[in-house]
DNA sequence: AAAGACACCTGGGAGC
DNA sequence: TGCTCCCAGGTGTCTT
């Protein structure tokens, strides 16, 4: 079954980039498809796509049409049923934006592999690691590296496989490579597979919150017991972002 | 080329 | 209770 856009209201468009004159110009169009590169979202029309990203609060919901309008609703899309999507984003770090070659857009073109495909392995991750000295939590979050990883899950996958965020990157062993790799999957899948991780204002497209956070085992978890032995987290700033890790298990 | 600093923004919590 | 201040996050851009 194919749906489509009818028109878009923009309510507020100044999101982090002003939206793209199109978005405002567009009116019945045939979504063809829905597709996802890193975090942000593709939606393609026959004349060109929609590149839509969440930034840290936004969320995209299906409501009907007599739905109250919330604070924060920046854009609304009239679908062709009696239902609308509307785009809702209190920090409004969040884009939508036109282009006519998608995977050529600035923003996607260089980024680095999806985390859960066979693309981003040891061997990827190492190679490309050998000629940073950066620190390897501020490599993994570097979406030219790896998409995906934001820093909740860098502190976690850190941790599980038990190295110091802030250890140099090109100072990690294939084999240990290798175990990051593996710890990030596990945590974006367990993440994806509880519906995310809600802290604040985070909801899912039916507006429920995630539950991941029920497992986190360092993030929010500063100077509490570490899960595994007991020792205070540390929690410090890397790159202006909240770092917490056990100095007993992690290095 | 790589790394570091900085920017954007609002709600919520802390502190007064 | 109400005001002010600070912080959180994703990620692009500017500067060094």
């Amino acid at each position: 079954m194919s749906e489509a856009i009818e028109a878009i209201e923009v309510r507020n468009g100044h999101l982090r980039w002003p939206i793209s004159d199109e978005v405002y110009a567009l009116e019945s169009q045939n979504v063809e498809q829905v597709l996802r590169r890193g975090k942000y979202i593709i939606l393609e029309f026959e004349h060109g796509a929609m590149i839509i990203h969440l930034g840290m609060s936004g969320s995209m919901r299906i409501v009907n049409l007599d739905a109250e309008i919330k604070k924060h609703d920046h854009l609304i899309f009239y679908l062709s049923s009696e239902k609308q999507i509307r785009f809702n984003d209190p920090r409004r770090f969040g884009s939508v934006l036109w282009s006519t070659d998608w995977r050529q857009h600035k923003l996607i073109k260089s980024l680095g592999p999806e985390p859960l495909s066979e693309d981003f392995n040891a061997a990827y991750l190492y190679r490309l690691a050998k000629q940073r000295k950066r620190a390897i939590k501020q490599f993994i979050m570097n979406s030219h590296v790896v998409v995906g990883v934001g820093n909740i899950y860098a502190n976690e996958a850190l941790f599980l496989a038990g190295i110091n965020p802030k250890r140099a990157a090109n100072n990690i062993s294939l084999r240990r490579m290798a175990i990051l790799v593996e710890k990030i999957k596990l945590v974006l899948d367990k993440a994806i597979q509880q519906g995310g991780t809600t802290l604040k204002d985070f909801v899912g497209s039916d507006g429920k919150p995630g539950y991941f956070q029920q497992q986190l085992f360092v993030y929010g978890r500063g100077a509490l017991p570490c899960k595994c032995c007991e020792q205070e987290l540390k929690e410090i700033r890397m790159n202006n972002r909240t770092t917490v890790f056990c100095k007993k298990c992690q290095n």
